[in-house]
DNA sequence: CAGTAATCGCTAGACGGCAAACGATTAGGA
DNA sequence: TCCTAATCGTTTGCCGTCTAGCGATTACTG
């Protein structure tokens, strides 16, 4: 019943709580890597813009910018033309983590797939990202 | 960078999404089929009982266990034999919940398998639960 | 040009999830 | 037998996530 839904199900779980003790080596929560990836590729970013990269709603990044700013991983600023528009910007501290969080997740990643030959994780990609697809549509 | 871990987790919220509305329809927030599936396995578990099955931790059992006792899904008795343990007991409605909750739950799976052929859902399966031996080794 | 509509960030409140600490009960050993 | 250790459920406090609603600013339209 539902096999693929529990093992997946499963599956998001472990990962959760490997990605969770390796980012709270570098002083991070999960997730709040994903918000300093953004704006390590675009920073001055807004919340909006964030939260689509993401796949999350604006609460959830305007929470979490709010304590990765009392943490001083990065800081608000309205933008000077829209002032609707709140721009965050990296710290040096934010910015600092960069080289070693890409590095966990680097390393995470392979210890994951360690198990699997390259024919192997090229099928379970692309038959995953059809799932993706399927989920996507049908929300 | 991170390839697998990024789309597992994008393809993660799509299901956590669809699951969300599809248990809706019933009267459920998210994870609470779970913990009624596990009732409707074996009535009378306790926290720590199914907390375990779910690969979830007891505190999350119990603040779920409060809610939908608090709706009429079940109730808390404690252990006749010893009084340390409490067990969960489902109710008419908790019970009422499995016929329909169950068949929208295949009928997620099968929607969301669709775009693949058997053989595709096989190696995925497979590769799949690699990595989650994998991750479970790691943690 | 004025007033309405659209766009944004934010707050409030709820839920699932975790770790840590606490209290009560039972089991086991000196 | 009594005292300690193990076992459980629970509480507390935090984080990520969502929906709904609010307030402010900007854009658009008559």
């Amino acid at each position: 019943m539902a096999e693929f839904l529990d093992l997946h199900s499963k599956t998001t779980k472990a990962l959760r709580a490997l990605a969770e003790t390796a980012m709270r080596r570098h002083g991070l929560h999960q997730g709040q890597d994903h918000l300093l990836a953004a704006l390590w590729e675009r920073d001055g970013s807004t919340p909006g813009e964030i939260a689509a990269a993401l796949h999350v709603t604006t609460p959830t990044v305007v929470k979490m910018a709010t304590r990765m700013s009392a943490v001083g991983l990065l800081v608000r600023r309205r933008d000077e033309h829209d002032n609707r528009l709140v721009r965050l910007w990296l710290t040096d501290a934010g910015r600092a983590l960069r080289g070693p969080v890409e590095a966990e997740r680097r390393s995470l990643e392979e210890k994951i797939t360690a198990g699997l030959t390259e024919t192997e994780l090229r099928q379970l990609t692309t038959a995953l990202a059809k799932i993706y697809d399927s989920a996507r549509d049908l929300l």
